[in-house]
DNA sequence: CGGTATCCCCTAAGATACTG
DNA sequence: CAGTATCTTAGGGGATACCG
């Protein structure tokens, strides 16, 4: 066992403060919180989205998913199916043969998902678009800081004499 | 500057793999997977969860998300900026003032976001009741695995000759 | 107030090697 | 094939100190 989740986590009541501004928890112990870090996690959202099509193997998941380790992905996958998102099925073959699917809750939360992906396709011009902007701005900025330190470099060598 | 998005990223293009099953495109280097990585973090999350409501002062975001350390809210708030997610705005008042929001595009994201969310909530229980099972499993499978174990051991010394 | 710069720690994640 | 165990490292992220 690596990990788990085992901490005093537990239900986020509502602490009462103050501010009405907080829709959503914020308390990092939150449980909101905390599902939502796993599901939003690089390699699970792959996973789900592989997984809507049909189910796999993980060799199959391996392969489809440029870059993951094995340790990632057992990994993954192990969070996933104890969240009850994935299911697995060990065929009691020789060689081995493991297949993964969604649950019918891993299903209805890929819907969500592919909102997501498909906003961030709709918008990735435009954010390609906003970082060039902005790093262009900052470009900008950064060499007038220069040229004015330059200047007032020159403008102190001017007034004070020469030494050795 | 500390990062930055400047590696060879560039858009993704079909590289013609044979597998249709990747209807996203997984490689690391995907510029759609690195814009989600970006806004699935953790406190990009709840920035813009909090600015949808209304625009607020950067100490009024530290207060509201408990555990931001001053350092990654900057981080945050910059990167979500260059992304044209989040504007701010400077009042050369003094002390200084400086006003961040969500931008168009960052309320279009909101929206999406907050389905997500709304998912979490709505399967919490679920979820808990998933991991709960799990748990339960695993413990039975490892307590039968220890008395397995035990056995083996038993009989081994019940064959072998006691020896010193 | 609203940051940036610096140091430093600790964990998440990759590489590698071994097992059923 | 489908993993687990072990080691190691990069960088995420906290604490602190200082600038405009």
């Amino acid at each position: 066992m690596e990990d788990g989740t085992s901490e005093s986590l537990g239900y986020c009541a509502d602490t009462g403060v103050d501010d009405d501004v907080l829709q959503w928890d914020q308390r990092a112990d939150c449980e909101v919180r905390q599902i939502l870090d796993r599901i939003a996690d690089k390699w699970s959202l792959l996973v789900i989205a592989l997984l809507d099509k049909r189910s796999l193997r993980f060799t199959e998941l391996r392969r489809a998913i440029d870059g993951v380790s094995q340790r990632m992905l057992a990994r993954t996958l192990r969070h996933l199916e104890r969240d009850g998102l994935v299911s697995r099925t060990v065929h009691p073959t020789v060689p081995p043969r493991v297949d993964y699917a969604l649950t019918p809750m891993g299903a209805t939360l890929h819907t969500t998902i592919r909102a997501l992906v498909d906003w961030t396709e709709e918008h990735q011009n435009a954010i390609a678009a906003a970082r060039a902007a902005y790093d262009r701005r900052v470009a900008a900025e950064q060499e007038a800081a220069e040229r004015e330190e330059a200047e007032r470099l020159a403008v102190a060598r001017a007034v004070l004499p020469v030494r050795g």
